[in-house]
DNA sequence: CGTGTGATTGACGCCTGTCAACGTCTGTGG
DNA sequence: CCACAGACGTTGACAGGCGTCAATCACACG
């Protein structure tokens, strides 16, 4: 961690419009800049573990990590994705419980960190900011329970087709049609809930198809609407 | 539903031990006891529709209820029960989003109705009782997530053991080893992710290794230790 | 240039979904 | 009281999606 000055002075988890954390008064506003501390974090980065207590949550205020759970025989389970703005490792926190996933970076990160008890702290003086926590929260809980649902009832194809929409809608794509994000077939796999070559049999399946184009990990999306018939989806 | 005198005065909401309604304090149970309403629900009724806007949420004062999804051509997908004490219908009221799921009842239920607006009141004003709420929804947040990896990883023999187990956590046994719930084959099959022909078979398969009996739609359990083993949990 | 990580491809086979037929039980109406 | 319909449970046949294993290639890095 030499690029330790690359680190800015972090306004931004409290100033970022897109951050929960916007619905602190200007008091509390004060007191999180005093107290959170920033770091900046690589690639492959572990920010927590799973199955660790925590001390506090993370605010995103740059890169991207992923959350995931490891199963059967060191096996990961991918969750979800954070980005800019994005509040990780909150949900241990407040339900006192240990942390249920790992958060690991895949792009470059710069991270905030916000003790518990300061996390806490707001959410029982600021009924605003608890709301939107609990906003965020029950948004979460909907999201993994669609999620679950595909995994139970979609083939890997779908999965996958879906995964490739979900990933444009979340992080969008370059001038050319290209995700941005990078991730390896493994990383890949890990959310389709799928072997490593069966994403890149399919992977190449869609290539035949005219349905995305592939240089290397990077991705571009070709046809969206077949890739979406493909995937099962209809919006 | 002329069972109407068969709904009790129904304070057990404010009142059962185990319900988040213990965290307010005196004053706002006097107001919910006025807000709420009971109503007794049979078997196979719906309390509230998928894509539906919510207007409340409900507490369960007795009976079972299953909250599942509709997927792929109208096949349900289980996501949760809930048990006397426990509140469903709370995530769409409270992230303003619509319902994410069906709510139907397994075995004759009372509910009582809490208006969302009373609910989001009591979060505003009672930051004790909205912490305890964020922690309900953190909790099911974890669970989520497990459920998520299992289904991701697991084969179907597995999570079939798995939700054996899990229903008797969640619903305990009787006298005799029998579990304490009721569910048709399909049921079982939306709750695994499977076909119910798949639950059939694998449950005759249970029966043979002696790890379950069957008796109609009744389960007994005769050996948790290799029924555990045969889902790959250890705890 | 060796080493290691990731990507790819092929072979193989089993788990599991689908379809179809049949058995069982319950409630309803004639 | 019997016949019937309908829901649920069971069993068998069958195919194919997908996981596993192994070999090979591509590429970056020290």
């Amino acid at each position: 961690m030499k690029n330790t000055q690359n680190i800015p002075i972090c306004d931004e988890c409290a100033m970022n419009m897109k951050s929960i954390f916007t619905k602190l008064n200007d008091e509390e506003l004060t007191e999180l800049t005093f107290e959170k501390g920033c770091t900046f974090f690589k690639r492959n980065d572990i920010i927590y573990h799973e199955g660790n207590r925590p001390t506090g949550a993370y605010c995103l205020s740059k890169g991207i990590v992923k959350l995931y759970k490891t199963g059967i025989e060191g096996k990961e389970q991918i969750i979800r994705f954070a980005k800019k703005g994005d509040l990780i490792g909150y949900r241990s926190v407040l339900s006192g419980e240990l942390s249920c996933t790992t958060a690991q970076v895949i792009e470059d990160a710069i991270l905030c960190f916000i003790p518990g008890d300061i996390l806490t702290k707001f959410m029982k003086e600021n009924s605003t900011f608890s709301m939107e926590m609990m906003q965020m929260a029950c948004k979460e809980l909907g999201d993994a329970n669609s999620f679950l649902t595909d995994l139970a009832q979609k083939t890997v194809r779908e999965r996958l087709a879906e995964v490739i929409i979900y990933l444009k809608r979340e992080f969008d794509i370059d001038d050319e049609n290209f995700l941005r994000i990078s991730l390896t077939r493994e990383e890949i796999a890990n959310i389709v809930g799928t072997a490593t070559e069966s994403v890149i049999r399919l992977l190449s399946e869609f290539k035949s198809d005219k349905l995305i184009e592939l240089q290397g990990r990077k991705i571009k999306i070709l046809n969206e609407a077949k890739l979406k018939k493909t995937a099962n989806v209809y919006d």
